[in-house]
DNA sequence: ACGATGACAGTTT
DNA sequence: CAAACTGCCATCG
């Protein structure tokens, strides 16, 4: 059994867990949420290192970079996936591969609260 | 402890 | 509009 993912990384992956099917988020938006608004790339390596017993609770898919496009850069194949996983649960992407945020942009949990998630215990 | 790393983002060319 | 630059952050050896 791996070691269990980092503080961080749980409550990235809580978060995303919440977004719902056919909608959308970006990096900086779940970092925002998180308390966090700066630690969008951060949210990325949390994600890159979603443990593959979590792939089918957390939608990792919603979670696009804040032009709307994927941004698995070295991995195509995943990126096909990721597109495909979206288009599949009706998102569409334009010409230029890219998802218009204005309407599947998924605003958060309602009444959410950042969770302390840097606090020191 | 320090520097390298990467599924980012905002600004500037 | 796209590529280049620059700042930022949690993790990892």
């Amino acid at each position: 059994m791996p070691d269990r993912p980092p503080r961080f990384f749980t409550h990235v992956y809580r978060l995303v867990a919440q977004v719902p099917r056919g909608k959308v988020v970006t990096y900086g938006q779940v970092a925002a949420l998180l308390g966090a608004p700066r630690a969008a790339r951060a949210v990325g390596t949390a994600l890159r290192h979603l443990p593959r017993s979590l792939t089918k609770k957390v939608p990792w898919q919603r979670v696009i970079n804040a032009s709307g496009g994927i941004s698995l850069r070295g991995d195509v194949v995943r990126a096909e996936e990721q597109r495909w996983l979206l288009e599949e649960e009706g998102v569409a992407f334009n010409r230029n591969g890219k998802v218009n945020l204005e309407k599947y942009r998924w605003r958060g949990p309602k009444n959410w609260k950042a969770p302390a998630w840097d606090a020191r215990l």
